[in-house]
RNA sequence: GCCCCGAUAGGCGAAUUGGCAUAGCCGAUGGAUUCAAAAUCCGUUGUUUGUGGGUUCGAGUCCCACUCGGGGUACCA
């Protein structure tokens, strides 16, 4: 807003030495180019080529880091840098304290935004890219982060995705093996490829299809093999976004059926492409939540993202299917959750495209109610009509919940196991074939969308949980006792849920009818992309179509030149269009001879790209031995920074600590999709022994977002925020306008849309970088959202000039502070100030932090001259938050190195307890006398002062008392009669 | 619909285990300084903690119901 904000002028009537962003700035740049020339954040490792072993004793490691930005060519506004400087505080917070501590800032540069421009401009993106990172660099380095840049590495570097490849080569040559049992005494483990054609080869393991090793050749062998892996290529449905031309992993596509990004159309369709088994580590995935320090909100999501759940899989035969030996004799398997409800059954319901609707009967079956028949005469016209029904409806306009409920009775029958009774069967999409078998025991009287069938088809409902006294819904989906649920060999009346789930269960495992199942939702994670701008797949194929791995030795596959880069793109509803890599235009890269073992032969190469996530699921190991170049990581350096400890477990008591980074910082929107797929990762290499921790990220922390008012003027067009005149009208209300005219105020994130966009580097030009940081720390805790207030800043900018002068005179530049010792009270008050301060920091409170900083600077200011005694710890304490300004004043105040790694101030305990308190006198918890007490005064000395205070007495007005609550020294509160 | 988070002065926020309701910043306002203004400095100003109930000697804090705002998610059987 333009009335209020001017910054100080940089300027002529100012005092020489007055701390304006003029000299901000040149102090800023100062201490940025000595701390890079003296190399003060570069953190040593425990061995290898940065290895420094008498620098690290004795020193505690920590690893903090912010999530992995994408070098945009949009530029920063004030909201991208929170973070960061959060890191940045506590890192030097950390460091004060005497640890080791490796922060540091890469890029995941590989990306849609880069390949766009390319396509528009004809711009490599590389250019485009490498010119972004170094813009990026250029502001981040001027907010003063204290960062190892040598650790800097970027996804797009080919040494670097040299490793990407490699680890995606460590996939491909590995399987799940459910029952290997890990050193944590846990079963199941990514093995060696090598193990499984072992086991297949030594009849220890046959073939699921029902052959054996011995029979099958060369080539089918493979096959067998390959469909194990954890890097696969599958043929099964997929998301196809013509749009975008290009393939979508689940977790890109939104509930509505579109691509996250650009929000095209997004079809099924079965395509041949590259999945990684993320699935075969759900259960970890899972389990191990637990043992992470994470928001409960991240943890949630991503619970429900792999959604197990627990239940039984059903077997009800099928009667009049016209397959199979005989009538009759075919199953239908239904997975439920609720094998508790089972004697409620009275319909089943099968996915449209459920395989047992290709063999319905003739005809359709005797007394047939003409509303199931959806007109048609007879049940494979019923079906057909319907299948062709549903594949015309999108997955969001099947998945419509406000739609009623379609069918129609497919003229099969089945029978329940333990009522004996044939049901009906029908097909509805409401039941999707992708979930457990793609088939239902449908039980209206304890579910909701059973029953919502079943009303619409008039079928009967069996209540087997009796509802509360009272209750008067359709289906019951509540806790009660079972009824109507017995036969001769069973009886569950009477039990609650859960005792009634496990003796069905037991009878059904007993009979063979059933047994328990786990499902998941979450499904295989789609790696390929039809793009450009992304890692090559280490993989080529042979004469026979099958993959193979291009040797370790051989990675890099580096990314070729192109004439295009951009894929083919359609109509976005263009389903019937197929992907075009732009890689396969490189014919000369595509068509290759190597020698991979049996002499140099043809190969082609695979003309897909790795998604944008391959590189930031394991850029935390790079960050640790960036250099190396025979292996990914150190495994010393790994198990030094990242390794479990067992004193920083994070779950609960017992639980093994996972190992990690010990804080992780970075915005919500990656809960699923980026913290999934790096905890995969690393727990594969983690089983193929690479690493030593079990997850990547102990403990994640996640901050708000920067946000900011945008105005819309009478036609509801935007208007530049910082042209808004902010005025307060007479009656109190806050009234905007904007060129004169008034305007509409909205609130929302910061964009070049909304035309509300702050940049760090205005800021740094009226404030300097310490102001900056100062104040994006003290606008509020850092998990909330808070509002961007230009015109705000000022009073952080204010609080240091303040300090300054009470350090440096603004006329002359000398020192104006005392050497005398400080008074017990302002000694006092110094060292609450540093046990406050210190808890505030260690507990990422900064904004508390620096009030208090502020109020310890506001009672120096009072007196004739600070004390060197206060103004050093204050400068100190400030140092995290403000580095700049705090070196320059340390300096000054006569020391010589960087203050960077002197230690932090400690509080003396025994100048934190107060000799006198306040004590409060209550009558029935309200206030009424204030009485200055010895702090370490008895209770009943208290109690016997209280009483005799004449506040109280008044307030009792003659009353009684009942009783008196003394919490001695701080409070006693009467109870009158 | 379900799940999670939030609601404290004009705005942003603070308040260990239930124990003095507000630390700090902005704004507003009076003054100093100035030829005047900006900048700077000094002072003043604030509510009954979204609503209703409950537990308690005592509730911003714990419990129940509701309202509003934000986020996640949905025929997942």
């Amino acid at each position: 807003m333009s009335t209020t904000d001017q910054p100080a002028p940089a300027t002529s009537d100012a005092p020489p030495q007055r701390y304006t962003a003029q000299l901000a700035a040149e102090l800023e740049l100062a201490w940025q180019q000595r701390w890079a020339d003296e190399g003060t954040f570069e953190a040593p490792n425990p061995s290898g080529p940065w290895g420094d072993a008498e620098a690290v004793a004795g020193r505690e490691p920590l690893f903090v880091m912010d999530m992995f930005p994408y070098p945009s060519g949009a530029g920063l506004h004030v909201g991208h840098p929170l973070g960061y400087i959060a890191t940045d505080v506590w890192a030097r917070y950390q460091r004060m304290c005497g640890r080791n501590v490796l922060h540091t800032l890469g890029y995941d540069a590989f990306g849609l935004p880069a390949e766009q421009y390319a396509v528009q401009t004809g711009q490599h993106p590389r250019v485009t890219t490498e010119a972004n990172i170094t813009t990026m660099r250029r502001q981040l380095r001027r907010l003063g982060l204290g960062h190892d840049a040598r650790r800097s590495v970027s996804t797009i570097d080919p040494e670097y995705y040299r490793w990407t490849q490699w680890i995606f080569r460590e996939l491909f040559e590995s399987w799940y093996d459910p029952e290997h049992v890990r050193a944590d005494g846990g079963r199941g483990a990514a093995r060696p490829v090598a193990e499984l054609r072992a086991a297949y080869a030594s009849g220890a393991r046959r073939p699921e299809d029902g052959s054996t090793w011995a029979e099958l050749d060369d080539v089918a062998r493979r096959r067998l093999v390959d469909a194990h892996r954890l890097a696969y290529v599958s043929d099964t449905p997929v998301n196809w976004c013509p749009g975008l031309g290009t393939v979508l992993a689940n977790e890109e596509v939104t509930a509505d059926g579109r691509s996250e990004r650009g929000n095209f159309p997004v079809v099924k369709r079965p395509l041949k492409q590259w999945m990684l088994r993320i699935t075969a580590y759900a259960d970890r995935l899972v389990d191990d939540l637990e043992r992470l320090d994470w928001p409960e909100a991240v943890k949630s999501m991503q619970r429900h993202w792999i959604g197990r759940s627990t239940g039984a899989q059903v077997r009800f035969a099928l009667v009049g299917s016209t397959v199979g030996p005989a009538a009759g004799e075919q199953d239908l398997e239904v997975f439920t959750t609720r094998p508790d409800t089972l004697f409620g059954v009275t319909f089943m319901v099968v996915a449209p495209e459920h395989a047992s609707l290709d063999a319905v009967p003739a005809a359709w079956p005797e007394g047939t109610p003409e509303p199931w028949t959806g007109g048609a005469a007879t049940p494979a016209e019923a079906v057909a009509a319907y299948r062709v029904q549903a594949a015309a409806r999108t997955d969001a306009e099947r998945t419509d919940e406000g739609r009623t409920k379609t069918g129609v009775f497919t003229g099969l029958h089945a029978t329940n196991p333990v009522t004996g009774t044939a049901v009906p069967v029908f097909t509805a999409d409401y039941v999707l074939i992708g979930y457990g078998t793609g088939a239902i025991m449908a039980v209206p009287g304890q579910d909701e969308r059973d029953f919502a069938f079943a009303e619409r088809f008039e079928l009967p409902v069996i209540r087997t949980v009796q509802p509360p006294e009272g209750f008067e819904g359709g289906a019951f989906t509540g806790e009660g006792p079972a009824v109507n649920s017995s036969n001769d060999d069973v009886d569950l009346d009477g039990l609650d849920v859960v005792a009634a789930k496990e003796r069905i269960a037991a009878h059904l495992e007993r009979t063979g009818a059933g047994r328990p199942v786990t499902t998941y939702r979450l499904r295989d994670w789609l790696f390929s992309r039809q793009r450009y701008w992304g890692e090559p797949f280490p993989v080529v194929y042979d004469e026979h179509g099958l993959p193979l791995a291009v040797p370790a030795d051989q990675l890099p596959v580096l990314l070729p030149e192109v004439p295009d880069y951009s894929p083919r793109t359609f109509e976005p509803d263009d389903v019937t269009s197929d992907p075009e890599p732009p890689l396969a235009r490189a014919q000369e890269w595509v068509h290759v001879t190597l020698d991979l073992g049996d002499g140099p032969k043809q190969y082609r190469r695979e003309t897909n790209t790795m998604p944008n996530w391959a590189g930031s699921c394991w850029y935390e190991l790079r960050y640790l031995d960036p250099q190396n170049t025979e292996l990914l990581v150190d495994p010393d350096v790994e198990r030094y920074w990242m390794g479990p400890r067992a004193d920083r477990a994070a779950g609960g008591p017992g639980a093994a600590d996972t190992g990690g980074v010990d804080l992780y910082v970075g915005g919500v929107e990656h809960a699923v999709l980026h913290l999934l797929y790096a905890r995969f990762w690393h727990k594969a290499l983690f089983d193929l022994g690479h690493v030593s921790s079990e997850e990547p990220f102990r403990r994640l922390f996640n901050q708000g977002y920067v946000q900011a008012d945008a105005f819309t003027d009478g036609r509801g067009f935007h208007v530049p925020a910082a042209e808004v005149v902010e005025t307060t009208s007479a009656s109190g209300a806050r009234e905007f306008s904007f060129e004169g005219e008034p305007v509409t105020r909205e609130y929302g994130k910061m964009g070049k849309s909304l035309k509300n966009v702050v940049t760090p580097d205005e800021m740094y030009e009226a404030y300097g970088a310490d102001t900056f940081r100062l104040y994006e720390m003290s606008m509020g805790p850092l998990d909330q959202s808070r509002p961007w207030e230009t015109r705000a800043v000022v009073g952080s900018q204010r609080f240091l000039q303040r300090l300054w002068r009470n350090v440096v005179d603004e006329m002359t530049g000398q020192l104006v502070i005392t050497e005398e010792p400080a008074t017990a009270a302002v000694r006092a008050l110094v060292h609450r100030t540093t046990d406050g301060v210190s808890a505030d920091l260690a507990a990422l409170r900064f904004n508390t932090a620096i009030a208090k900083l502020i109020e310890l600077n506001n009672e120096l200011t009072k007196l004739p001259a600070a004390p060197r005694e206060a103004v050093e710890p204050l400068v100190l304490m400030l140092a995290p938050l403000a580095p700049h300004v705090a070196e320059e004043l340390w300096r000054r105040l006569g020391h010589a190195g960087s203050l960077a790694h002197h230690p932090f101030p400690q509080a003396d305990p025994a100048l934190l307890v107060q000799e006198t308190v306040t004590c409060v006198v209550q009558v029935q918890g309200k206030v009424r006398d204030r009485l200055e007490v010895p702090a370490d005064i008895t209770e009943d000395a208290l109690r016997e002062l209280a009483l005799a205070s004449p506040a109280l007495q008044r307030a009792l007005d003659g009353r009684g008392v009942r009783t008196v609550v003394v919490r001695a020294p701080k409070l006693v509160n009467v109870v009158p009669a």
